[in-house]
DNA sequence: ATTTTGACGACGT
DNA sequence: GACGTCGCCAAAA
């Protein structure tokens, strides 16, 4: 396949595959694809995400304290935020209140 | 080809 | 316990 084995599509993939409600951190998406690492390149890759065709949650995507780090490149505007408090996740100061509770770890519970 | 960055993470002070 | 610095990898300039 042609598909770019990629460090950042494969970033994309998981992704998309967070769960309605849930958030997961960059690290998780690093150590999932065997690079717990490379968590700088997870953020890069989603800096990326818009050049995809199709849309990646970045949302949901937050650093390992739960801050909404990107929220800066969602247009400026706090859309990250509502998104995620649609979702039923708790946000203050740009900080995920139950980021435990919400967090969702694909190296864990995707893993089979 | 080399250098810099970059939405992080862990360790050190 | 808060703040700072270094380290990681991979892609873009």
């Amino acid at each position: 396949m042609k598909n770019k084995d990629g460090f950042f599509d494969l970033v994309y993939q998981v992704a998309r595959l967070i769960p309605y409600g849930r958030v997961t951190s960059y690290g998780a998406i690093a150590k999932y694809l065997g690079s717990a690492q490379s968590a700088r390149m997870v953020g890069w890759a989603m800096n990326n995400s818009h050049t995809q065709k199709e849309y990646v949650p970045a949302h949901r995507v937050v650093n390992r304290t739960g801050m909404l780090t990107g929220k800066h490149h969602f247009g400026g505007s706090d859309v990250m935020e509502d998104l995620l408090k649609n979702e039923g996740a708790i946000i203050a100061e740009n900080q995920i209140v139950n980021f435990h509770q919400i967090f969702w770890d694909p190296a864990k519970e995707l893993k089979l």
